[in-house]
This record gives C-alpha cells, structure tokens and sequence, in this order.
DNA sequence: CGCCCTTTGAAGGGG
DNA sequence: CCCCTTCAAAGGGCG
C-alpha cells in the first residue's frame, strides 16, 4: 500500500473500502478466492464442483445451494455485501479508486485477469487500422456484435466523443477537469484510458492478445480440457500483472463498452463502425439512427463479461442463462478484494457515461427493451429482493451437463 | 424473427 | 426512506 492516497490524498484512502469488507468470513472467501486465482484448475473445478454440487442434489435447491456454499463462511460476508457493497464502495472508494487501483498488490489482480485486458485487447485484433487513437477513428469502436469475445471491448463509450469534441459538451479536457478536481492525476488517467494511445498499447504485445482469445477458439472447449485454458489464462495472468501492464497509467477499467447501440437492435455499431471506414459520409446513417445511448455496465456485469468466456470455456454450457447463473455464484466467491476491482471500473464508467453523456438517464432506455410479464420478478418481490445468493429459478436452470463431470 | 431466460447492480419513480 | 421496476450483456432456447 504504497501509495493509497497518491493522487491528493484529499480522501480516506482506499484502505477504507477495504477495511470495511474485511471482516469475519474473509478467510474462508480467501480461500474460495484462492480457488479461482490459483490457478489450479482442479482447484476451480472443485470449486466449481461445490456449487454444482449442492445444484446437482436437487435442481431445485440451487437457491439452497447458494447459501450452503454462502453458510461455508461467506455467508457473513454475503450479507455484508448485501449492505455494503453499494454503499461503502461507492462512497467510500468515490475517486480515489483509480488510485486503488493503480496500486494494486500483486495478489490482487493475479487472479483477476481483468487488469489487464483492456490495454491488450484494444491493438489490432478490433482495431483495423489500428485506429485507437480517438483522433484517428470517429468510429465507435463499439462493441463487436458478435464472435468477438466479451473481453474485447474497451473502447470508450464512443471515441466519437473525443473525435468530435464538437458535438460533445465536454472536451477531454474539460472531463479531466471536472474528474480530476481534487485529483488532476486521474485526468491523464481517463483521457489516457479512452484515447488508448497507440503506442502504449502496441508497447503490450498485441500478439499476446488476450488470454481469452486462446481460451475462446479452444477446440476441446467442451469437457475438461477446458482447465487448460484456465491455466493458460492463468500463467498469462502473471504475465499481464507485468508492471508495464500495470503501470499507473493503466487503469484497469477499459470500459468494456461502447454505450453505443443503434436504435435497430443489437450493437450494430461495428458495421457502423465499418461503414464510417469504408464509406467517407455514412454520416447520414450515422445521424439518423441516432445510437442508443445503453446503460454503463454495472460491476457484475463487467465480470460477466470479462469471465463469461471463460465459463463457458470450463463448462460445456453455452446458454447464457446458465452461464450467468454460474457466474452469479462465482461472483459471490469472489474475494472482496476482486470484486471491488470490479466495482471500481464500474463507478469509473459510470462517471466517464456521466461525463460523456451528461444529459442521458437511464430513463431513456425505457420501454426500448420490452419487459415480459412482471410474474418473475414478483418473485422476487414475495421471496424478497434478489439476494445475494440469488434468486435461482427453481428450475432446472443450470443443466446438468454442465456440471463437472465427475459430478455426474 | 424476436422475446425469454438468468445473473447482480444502478437508477429512477412512486408511495 | 424504502420498495419496485427497468435496463445493462449475452446467446441458446423456443414460440
């Protein structure tokens, strides 16, 4: 903890937010967390086999299941979180976080694997032309529609922004401003995420890609192979904690999204963004789409994002519903440490969605997305909120086959 | 073809 | 202030 407060060390530093996690259940968490990161990959898969575990004895527990394993010893820590989370984390780890972030321990984001991503995945493989720099692309280098693994994305809302500053009421600078108010450091720190400079980026070893990237295409995804990729993941890991990687600049956060979708449906973006290469004047599209301006992801779903190849990589599944039941139990297992790193970036890309949009409400979005039947979520409401163990459908809502084969 | 499912978290609105 | 609702991602499943 070097350097809590490095920035202005105006606000209680990030010890805070940590300290408030730390409580009773910790070690036991540590352990689960120790699971995943370790690498070991009979390990994860014990783990996985925990959940599943207690999911296989009657699907129909998996809710039970849920908080055996939180009874284990997070159980305490569940709950906490149940209150915490939110606030501790967004008031307590209020700006300083980027600072949290940059000095992360080294045992911090071993496991984690999000530390790196960003930086890596943005260099060639999305980037034509490598056209990271804002200055070069107006094209929203938004999400990839499809085929692209999840972890890809890290271009900004919409480099758009930065491109034309014209449209957007804030200039870079003015964002630095407003952001690095007390902390003029973290300016550098966002205009440096979103602008991803070219250089520093191909500095990453591009090749390297991203571990998914190896994980994604594994042929053997299926069955148990599949711990291969973990490891391999994993063995990158250390390799991305590499200080470069690390380096202050970085901010772990590449806001996985590009808030951008056109109105159509799904994230059309990239063929927008193809167009606006190929094509001088697609503008006129451009304009009369008018994108979408999406929520910023939260922090579970930046982990879904970043974790869900993975997933599906160790498990045979491919039904995102299940997946994110999984992942909604691994999210739990996460130590707090991990998961704040998540909440970080997702406070960082609330702020940045703030800043670049500063009109826009969640409000917006509403009714574009067509809500089923409420029956569901008065689940929710007669079981209470959706807790931390989750509100697992009593269904059969993670298919057997998904379970560890020695399992089954 | 397009919604459903499933997860957690954020946010807005109503009471 | 609390509770409820909706949306965010994602992709197979299903009508």
């Amino acid at each position: 903890m070097p350097q809590l407060n490095s920035g202005g060390g105006d606000d209680l530093g990030a010890n805070d937010e940590m300290i408030a996690f730390k409580d009773e259940g910790e070690q036991e968490e540590k352990i689960q967390a120790n699971v995943f990161t370790e690498g070991d990959l009979a390990d994860l898969k014990s783990s996985l086999v925990n959940e599943s575990e207690s999911t296989s004895s009657s699907n129909s527990q998996t809710s039970n299941a849920a908080a055996a394993v939180a009874t284990a010893g997070a159980h305490s820590e569940a709950i906490r979180r149940m209150q915490d989370p939110q606030r501790v984390y967004q008031e307590k780890l209020s700006d300083h976080m980027e600072d949290g972030l940059k000095h992360q321990e080294p045992g911090m984001y071993k496991g984690s694997a999000y530390s790196g991503y960003p930086f890596l995945m943005l260099p060639d493989p999305y980037l034509p032309n490598g056209s990271v720099s804002p200055l070069s692309n107006k094209v929203p280098v938004v999400q990839p529609s499809h085929g692209v693994h999840p972890l890809t994305p890290l271009i900004p809302y919409s480099n758009e922004h930065f491109s034309h500053g014209s449209h957007s009421p804030h200039l870079p600078a003015d964002i630095n401003q407003k952001q690095g108010v007390h902390r003029p450091a973290q300016t550098s720190d966002i205009s440096g995420f979103y602008s991803l400079p070219p250089g520093g980026v191909g500095q990453i070893t591009p090749s390297m890609g991203w571990q998914s990237q190896p994980v994604y295409p594994l042929p053997s995804c299926g069955f148990r192979q599949p711990y291969t990729s973990a490891l391999s993941a994993g063995a990158t890991f250390s390799r991305l904690t590499h200080p470069l990687v690390l380096s202050p600049g970085m901010h772990a956060t590449g806001i996985p999204h590009a808030g951008i979708t056109s109105p159509s449906g799904k994230q059309e973006t990239d063929h927008y963004d193809r167009n606006m290469k190929s094509q001088p004047e697609p503008k006129r599209e451009k304009e009369a789409k008018k994108p979408t301006i999406k929520k910023p992801l939260n922090a579970f779903m930046l982990y879904m994002k970043e974790m869900r190849a993975k997933v599906i990589a160790e498990c045979t599944l491919k039904e995102s519903a299940a997946i994110n039941q999984i992942l909604g139990r691994r999210w739990h297992a996460l130590s707090r440490e991990e998961q704040a790193k998540y909440y970080e970036l997702a406070r960082k890309e609330r702020q940045l969605h703030m800043q670049l949009y500063p009109g826009w409400s969640a409000r917006d979005n509403y009714g574009k997305k067509k809500r089923r039947t409420r029956e569901k979520q008065q689940d929710s409401n007669s079981g209470g909120k959706r807790s931390a163990f989750g509100t697992y459908k009593e269904k059969d809502a993670v298919p057997a086959q998904f379970l560890p084969m020695e399992v089954l």
